[in-house]
DNA sequence: GAGGAGATCGTCT
DNA sequence: GACGATCTCCTCT
């Protein structure tokens, strides 16, 4: 699974415009590409979940609009960074149109460019690759995403330091399951994996 | 390899 | 004041 010469197409704004289980599915395959400094970071997408917005309890924005939560009832295909456990980040795209609320959140990728750049942002060099971003926190880690620097940025921006691209990648096998660490809603297969993918996180 | 417990703090009640 | 869209370490098998 490696690209490194395929052109990176910005993923234009229209794609997240829509229902996150269609957004979710679709990402499968698709790149995130973070530029830190001189290097430059590219992660395959393996495994997303789709959030409804007010009528999915699960959801952040189930309870309402607030300072936390705006971006994912804002404008589609910006960043939703939030904080979790005192600990991690995790990151989501916004869907639906302006006013709507939805998002997906990212929970693994596979590393395919700057991969000892990601290793020195987890801090824990002697990992193998496959556990540096097979998980929601690992990955915003090995791609040194924070709140206060990308929460609310445009995804679809290639001038950005972190946006989403389409090399062209064939369209992946996909499987549904139930949403992963929740404790509301949990019984809808709102989790989209590449299945037997060794990046996708486990359970 | 599986399972359980603790860490740790921003956000909302 | 309680909880959470998680991760790692430790113990046991």
């Amino acid at each position: 699974m490696t690209s490194q010469r395929a052109q990176l197409r910005p993923i234009p704004p229209e794609f997240f415009s829509r229902d996150p289980r269609e957004v979710a599915r679709d990402l499968l395959g698709k790149l995130v590409v973070r530029r830190q400094g001189r290097h430059r970071l590219v992660a395959r997408v393996v495994e997303t979940e789709a959030y409804l917005g007010e009528n999915d309890p699960a959801a952040h924005s189930s309870s309402g609009r607030t300072p936390r939560n705006e971006v994912i009832f804002g404008p589609s295909g910006c960043a939703y960074v939030y904080f979790i456990y005192g600990k991690y980040y995790c990151l989501n795209v916004s869907c639906e149109p302006d006013g709507i609320a939805g998002g997906v959140l990212f929970r693994a990728v596979e590393p395919v460019e700057g991969i000892p750049t990601m290793a020195k942002n987890r801090e824990l060099p002697d990992f193998p690759v496959y556990r540096l971003t097979n998980g929601p926190g690992k990955l915003t880690q090995a791609l040194a995403i924070t709140r206060a620097q990308h929460n609310g940025m445009n995804l679809t921006d290639r001038t950005q330091s972190l946006y989403l691209a389409d090399d062209g990648f064939p369209r992946p096998r996909i499987r549904t399951t139930p949403r992963i660490g929740i404790t509301k809603a949990a019984a809808r297969k709102l989790r989209y994996i590449i299945p037997d993918n060794p990046f996708v996180s486990k359970a």
